[in-house]
This record gives structure tokens, C-alpha cells and sequence, in this order.
DNA sequence: CATCATGTTATAAT
DNA sequence: CATTATAACATGAT
């Protein structure tokens, strides 16, 4: 379930038990999410400490704990975080629990595709300061987003986006958005965009990740009403632009869902030039 | 019972 | 070596 905004809620979710110090940590030791942890250091070293703050960056998440203690979080495809008032009650799928005096912090994963790795120093683990420029960044220019593309021109543009190293936070929920938003069909290769097409991701792109912030980061609200987000898994499943039956099939082993009268391939669209390395178009 | 799921990664193949 | 394809992971829902 977890994308972008989806991973900033829950970021947010432990905040309630700021500044309180764990009094006890409760962990199913054999649990998968912790295959890359070492899970005595978590238990010694959590213990007395205090969250201070947290962080989220793409589909990542980092917890600041006082004294030098760092939880790095992923939520993988069914994880979630929550707080109870102490004393809460583990149940099979709640992997960690931070207890505390008042409330007690809960990463829950049924399906344990999620990961939690401890880290003890004065400063986040290397492995959160080398993320990717996230795509709300000033940094993430339309000059790199060519780039990319061009390096990767054989792909379908639906598959690239889902790249966490060049596209933190995109899952398969924004990358069917994106391509229904930019009305290109899900197959489309990079090699056929031009640069109004790369004008029109980066915009693209851009307002998405801001407006799923907003609602669903924010509090769970839905994103608006015209999105296909609201439409792809309802039971007649149709188009909100044009009604027709939205189309289901795989794009690299993954589901994609898209509609076949909106979303053509870019070489059917006589309206635009391919990409090229000397491509003279203008963006507008 | 078989298939699918809003994700990543180790391994194999090209 | 770099890119790409497939399998595997563990569980619940349809």
C-alpha cells in the first residue's frame, strides 16, 4: 500500500509519542523484517531513549531517537505504523513495539516485506544521507530527467517510474497516475517522448506527488475526484474522463491500469516530435 | 483451490 | 561490466 504520501502519514503516525522514553521494546525476533537488523543492539539501545523527530524521504522512513539512537523503516507492500495507549498487546503481525509510560508504538506488517534497520551514532546512517534527490527538490531538473530517460530509452516509461533510485516515493498507484495524467498509454517507451513530453512529466510528476501530499499525507483524505486514483479500483472501473472501461494487464510483472481511448503510445501521437539529444523543441 | 496484491532484491540471463 | 528478466519472499483477500 505505502507510496510517497502514503509513507509521510505514517512518518507521522509515532510523533504522538515524541519526547516520551522507551521504557521497554517488544520485537518478534524471528520476524523477516528484521533479516537486515541486529536486534539485541535495537532492544540495549532504544531503551531509555526518546523519539525526537521523524523523517521520510520517498518510501523511506527515519527516527531520530536522543542520545544517538536511529531507526530507519520501510514499510514494504503491507506495512503500517500506529500508537496505542500503553499497555498494548502485541498480536502476530505487530513485529516492534516501542513501549512507553503513556503510548506505545507499533510497526505492524502482515506480509513482512517491510524491513527496520538500527542505527547508533551522532549522525543518520550513511544509507539515509546517500538517498536520491527526491522529485519535489529543486535539484530534480528537467536536464537530469532527460538524461535518465535517454539512458533508459528501450523501457516503458510506466516501468522507469517506478525506479526508486531516480523516482523516490513513485509506486504503482502514482506511476498509473502519471502516465493516465500525461494521457500516454503505459507501454510507452522513453525513446518516443519529446520535450514537450518531458516538460509535461516533470510538471506532471511534480503536482502529483505535491497534491497526494496534501490529502492523503496530510490525513489520509482522498486525492481529487477527477484522478484516476479514485476510479482504478472501484467495481465498474471506468475512465473519469471519458468513461470508457479502464484496462488491466501487466507492464514488467507489474499490474498496470490504464485507459485504452485516453492514453495512446507517443509514436501514434502525430502531434509531437521523438526525443532526441539535439531535440530543439520548446517547452512551455 | 488458484490468482492477485499500492515492493524490493538476489540470481540468472543477455 | 551494465542492463534486463525472473523468482522469491509471507500472508490475506477475492
Amino acid at each position: 500500500m505505502p507510496e510517497l504520501a502514503e509513507v509521510a502519514y505514517y512518518a507521522k503516525q509515532w510523533d504522538a509519542g515524541k519526547r516520551l522514553p522507551v521504557a521497554e521494546v517488544c520485537a518478534h525476533e524471528k520476524s523477516r523484517v528484521f533479516r537486515r537488523c541486529d536486534l539485541p543492539a535495537l532492544i540495549s539501545g532504544l531503551k531509555g531513549s526518546a523519539l525526537i523527530r521523524s523523517h521520510s524521504h520517498g518510501k523511506q522512513m527515519l527516527f531520530e531517537f536522543s542520545g544517538g539512537h536511529w531507526l530507519t523503516l520501510h514499510l514494504g507492500m503491507t506495512g503500517e505504523l500506529s500508537t496505542k495507549p500503553h499497555p498494548f498487546s502485541p498480536t502476530k503481525h505487530d513485529h516492534l513495539v516501542l513501549h512507553t509510560q503513556m503510548i506505545d508504538l507499533i510497526f505492524t506488517d502482515s506480509r513482512q516485506f517491510g524491513s527496520i534497520q538500527y542505527h547508533c551514532g551522532d549522525k543518520p546512517p550513511t544509507s539515509w544521507l546517500k538517498l536520491p534527490t527526491q522529485i519535489m527538490d529543486a535539484d530534480f531538473t528537467l536536464d537530469r530527467l532527460r538524461a535518465f530517460l535517454l539512458r533508459h530509452s528501450r523501457q516503458p516509461l510506466k516501468a522507469l517510474l517506478l525506479d526508486q533510485q531516480f523516482f523516490p516515493g513513485i509506486g504503482n498507484w502514482m506511476a498509473d497516475e502519471i502516465m493516465w495524467q500525461m494521457r500516454l498509454h503505459p507501454l510507452t517507451t522513453a525513446a518516443t517522448l519529446n520535450e514537450k513530453h518531458l516538460c509535461a512529466l516533470h510538471r506532471v510528476l511534480r503536482k502529483i506527488c505535491a497534491a497526494a501530499l496534501k490529502t492523503i499525507g496530510d490525513d489520509w483524505s482522498d486525492p481529487p475526484k477527477s484522478w484516476l486514483f479514485r476510479h482504478r479500483w472501484v467495481k465498474g472501473r471506468a475512465c473519469p474522463r471519458c468513461g470508457t472501461s479502464l484496462m488491466r494487464d501487466a507492464v514488467q510483472s507489474r499490474t498496470a491500469c490504464w485507459c485504452p481511448v485516453c492514453q495512446m503510445t507517443a509514436k501514434d501521437d502525430g502531434r509531437f516530435n521523438f526525443l532526441r539529444p539535439d531535440s530543439k523543441a520548446v517547452c512551455h
